[in-house]
DNA sequence: ACATTATAAATA
DNA sequence: ATTTATAATGTG
């Protein structure tokens, strides 16, 4: 039971490799591969399955040189782009069962999203049975008997974003499955990107990594294009059958709901269809707004708007920032004129759930933001309209609908960060997926202002490449990743020495300097300092921070993220 | 992302 | 020794 390598080699490479490029101390990478410490009895290692044999790989354009490359023992990385209808346990079986044919070799599936369970990997545990499960849903000792089973040779381990981690022997093959989801970043010190670390790892252990998306991450649609990395894609005409009817409304300012989406939904309710519609806002109003001084509310400490989260005159009549997280309680003043008259500007989703009982009388109104998922669930899947942020868009949480109505693109689209189009894009096709085919009655409506937007067009032709490349032209212009990588340095400190000297040596590393800019963070957290840096490697400026990250230790609230998100 | 807990630092 | 601030960790 004890002895058992906890990192065999290549594995301790890849952990040196991590706490270099994530500029954390050895030990802390190490520990995240340390099982948990409880007492277990490891099952028999079992080998990888050799079935089911290749059905819906094939059926993509380059999916048969994947499984030849997966067969041949071979190393590489793959971008596929998956077709949203396809049942993606099938599609990762199949390729670890291509692993499996070629003996001896094991496979790492990782999944996101671990925490309220994952169809993906239920899925491959009803088709395998036996998957050593190391994602965080497990109790301790389930986890730690899969990773010490994995150690001894076990064939299958999966799992969130740690699995990347898992101690597989002669690993073979290293599926990322959703590649492009938010949570492959750990949001805690060592702050690795699971990405990176997959394709790292397959490097050391000459396997195949397999990056496996719908809409692939801006950095592995561009590796895919450039011939860098190999690109499986299902051929145009499947893609366009997949397709739901997308239409674009312009948005109308008096009123949440345009009156063409109105009609639309009144239609899909008549013929016994569900709707959903995406709010841009939780709460209640997402702007104060002063009659008397004739100002909108700001937050006193970092200038953002301020929004509403119940009803004025209702239980909780909290105000929030949007930005810092600040709730002030009870708004009965104007803190600027103490005028009382307010109007509420732009309607978050459970004022819209409001409206819509009064506007659709007979049809049951669900909503569902951030501060009521639990009870909210089961509530949404009766519902005839359902109503939440993006929250509530999880597939977990989604009922069966054919009309999904996004109330404002702009304000996803608007957001200030370089990933915003390419969220927005993410966010628009997944909506795309929840309605399903046109064929089958699935219909996305887009309100917004802009209908010759890339992002808008490339979701109405549901063309992944047309995005692509738009968003790569102006990535480029601004050198952005992936013609740049990124590292944040954030400073709590009152002393601004401490970040000028990470600025320093990220300049003397080779990186460019944006900033200092403040940021706030949580409603309890202080002000903070913070720059970015471009630089075309890393692990230059890793290298140069990790002397002042050492020197500056507890206390100096100094966080440096490589690869933030 | 948030609250709680553990730990280190500062002060008396 | 006691208090206080901050970091680590667990949980929705």
């Amino acid at each position: 039971m004890l002895g058992d390598p906890v990192a065999p080699p290549p594995l301790n490479d890849l952990i040196r490799w991590m706490a270099r490029r994530y500029v954390v101390p050895a030990g802390k990478a190490f520990a995240r591969v340390v099982p948990p410490r409880v007492r277990v009895k490891v099952d028999e290692p079992v080998p990888l399955p050799v079935e089911p044999a290749p059905s819906l790989i094939p059926t993509y354009t380059g999916g048969t040189d994947l499984l030849a490359a997966i067969a041949g023992g071979s190393s590489g990385v793959w971008c596929v782009e998956c077709l949203p209808g396809h049942d993606r346990s099938a599609l990762i079986a199949e390729l670890v069962a291509a692993a499996g044919r070629t003996s001896g070799g094991t496979a790492l599936v990782a999944v996101p999203e671990v925490r309220y369970g994952s169809q993906v990997l239920d899925g491959l545990v009803g088709i395998f049975g036996e998957v050593a499960r190391v994602d965080s849903a497990q109790t301790d000792g389930m986890r730690s008997k899969s990773m010490m089973r994995l150690g001894r040779g076990h064939g299958l381990g999966a799992g969130g974003r740690a699995v990347v981690l898992a101690p597989a022997k002669d690993l073979r093959l290293l599926v990322m499955d959703e590649e492009h989801h938010r949570s492959y970043k750990e949001d805690r010190a060592p702050r690795y990107d699971a990405r990176r670390v997959a394709i790292e790892r397959a490097a050391l252990s000459k396997a195949v990594c397999v990056l496996m998306s719908s809409t692939p991450s801006v950095e592995t649609g561009a590796a895919a294009a450039r011939g860098d990395i190999g690109w499986v894609t299902p051929d145009r005409a499947t893609r366009r059958a997949a397709r739901p009817v997308v239409e674009f409304m312009e948005k109308d300012e008096a009123r949440a709901v345009s009156h063409e989406l109105h009609v639309r939904m009144r239609d899909v309710l008549a013929a016994g269809g569900r709707v959903a519609l995406l709010a841009p806002a939780r709460g209640y109003s997402r702007t104060i707004w002063c009659a008397t001084c004739a100002r909108s509310l700001r937050c006193p400490r970092c200038e953002a708007g301020l929004s509403l989260d119940g009803p004025p005159g209702g239980r909780t009549t909290d105000v929030r920032c949007r930005r810092c997280g600040l709730v002030a309680e009870g708004l009965h003043t104007c803190p600027n004129c103490g005028g009382t008259d307010f109007r509420w500007i732009g309607s978050g989703s459970q004022r819209l759930a409001e409206q819509l009982t009064r506007s659709f009388p007979r049809a049951r109104v669900a909503y569902m933001d951030p501060s009521n998922v639990e009870d909210s669930a089961a509530e949404a899947r009766d519902a005839d309209i359902y109503v939440t942020t993006w929250i509530g868009t999880k597939a977990v949480f989604r009922p069966t609908v054919s009309l999904v109505g996004i109330l404002d693109a702009d304000a996803l689209i608007r957001r200030p960060h370089f990933r915003a189009t390419e969220q927005a894009y993410q966010a628009f096709a997944e909506m795309s997926d929840w309605v399903g085919p046109a064929a089958d009655g699935g219909r996305l409506v887009i309100q917004g202002s802009e209908p010759g937007h890339y992002v808008i067009q490339a979701v109405t032709r549901g063309d992944y490449r047309f995005f692509l490349e738009r968003e790569l032209a102006l990535r480029e212009e601004l050198n952005y990743p992936p013609f740049s990588e990124l590292v944040r340095i954030t400073s709590r400190v009152a002393d601004p020495g401490v970040l000028e000297r990470a600025a320093q040596a990220s300049r003397a590393a080779g990186g460019t300097v944006l900033g200092p800019i403040a940021v706030y963070q949580g409603p309890t957290g202080r002000d903070a300092q913070q720059i970015l840096v471009k630089c075309s490697d890393a692990l230059l400026i890793a290298d140069a921070l990790r002397s002042l990250a050492r020197d500056t230790p507890s206390g100096s609230g100094l966080a440096i993220d490589v690869d933030p998100r």
